[in-house]
DNA sequence: TATCATTAATCAATTGATTAAATTCTGGTT
DNA sequence: AACCAGAATTTAATCAATTGATTAATGATA
């Protein structure tokens, strides 16, 4: 029996506390192995941590793996700040096309800056990608709560765009092709380096030009 | 010391041999799995054969993958027709826009088939694309034998579908942006079935949808 | 002192690999 | 056809290494 604390955690845990670093460690590791691939003793060892610490905190392997899952969520909305967004924006149903662009382009702007160069947000966008592939227990949570919200907003924003209804199918497909250009700067890095003839990472103008093919496109769907 | 066969192999192991039968049951399990998630005694069962027959004939797990991988490529061309698509095209410097536009449309109904609805193709597209993400061993081959075969077939009708050279990055990162919109259909197919409200598969519907959607903006791209 | 936290050691289960024996297949000879 | 020797293939058992989990002892903290 583990009499520890289980339950009741700290409500995020912070700095270098050993529970904050098993959940980054692990991060990184779930996000670019799996979650099979990944060991305990990876997590311990880059954690600095004791392999024991990952019961105590967790329960398990799988615990770790769904808290991880339960901070995700936070960590993308913040990055990609989506409720500033619409604070700043007037309500609804009086978003004008031009304005709804000028939105949609910010925010493309910042998932592309995310997927494309954020070395540090690359391990748990990974993690949500793996997820949405091969669906476990944590699909719910971070389907609702990270793939949704910005799938949501992104089509509310389109059917402004093209004066449609945001629940038609096309609209939803427009979407999920937006987002699969963006999400594949992510899962196609390496061969899309390998085309532009760049190592290591995509450089500054190949973020620009992502950006400026990506306008584009965005202003196309006014028509 | 194993004085079995070892290499020269017969040209392409068919049928219902237990070779083959390994062959599609890693396939299928490395695929939705993953390497490391995939154990040869899974495959064994899989295939209805004994795990020494994956030493007997692949060496190891690993050898096996390789052998995988060096099928996909050939599986990839067959089920795209790329060879015949140029065969009953003319020379590339005479390949009007109009031309262009139509055998893209041709291919990349083709690549929605398949990777929305071939259900047997979706296990070794995903090992494709795993390898593009976490290249190993195998990313050399299925990158010049795959990945690169379609993205430079695409790149070079995209053009001249706009009129530009087929090296510069312009061209890439459209060729780029158009396979991750198809991708996404396979790679994001949970998170849209369930935006869509569907269950199992894509409809006929949503394929024609995603068909014709993708085709406007192929058009769009002679502007 | 009593709770919380960490550590090292150990356990059972799983995994990839190996082996030797058993079985099937093949070609050549009578 | 019948037979057989040798190769090819399949099988069951076993091995060492790795893995997630557990435990009891120790250290730290309030």
């Amino acid at each position: 029996m583990t009499q520890k604390k289980a339950n009741a955690r700290p409500a995020l845990a912070q700095g270098d506390s050993t529970e904050a670093k098993l959940l980054d460690a692990g991060m990184a590791l779930f996000g670019e192995l799996g979650f099979k691939a990944t060991t305990t003793r990876m997590i311990a060892d880059r954690a600095g941590a004791n392999i024991g610490s990952i019961a105590y905190y967790f329960g398990n392997k799988r615990g770790l793996y769904l808290a991880i899952a339960e901070h995700i969520g936070q960590h993308l909305k913040e990055k990609l700040g989506i409720a500033q967004l619409f604070a700043e924006a007037p309500p609804a149903d009086e978003l004008s096309p031009v304005l709804a662009l000028e939105l949609l382009n910010q925010l493309a702007n910042k998932m592309i800056d995310l997927f494309a160069c954020d070395r540090e947000a690359e391990k748990w966008l990974m993690v949500i990608m793996r997820e949405q592939v091969n669906p476990t227990e944590a699909f719910e949570h971070l389907y609702k709560n990270a793939f949704l919200q910005v799938h949501s907003t992104l089509s509310f924003l389109i059917s402004r765009l093209m004066k449609r209804s945001a629940e038609e199918d096309e609209v939803l497909m427009e979407t999920h092709f937006l987002v699969g250009r963006i999400v594949f700067l992510l899962v196609g890095k390496t061969p899309l380096l390998r085309r532009l003839g760049q190592t290591g990472g995509y450089s500054e103008e190949t973020v620009v030009l992502a950006k400026g093919v990506m306008a584009r496109h965005l202003r196309q769907l006014v028509n």
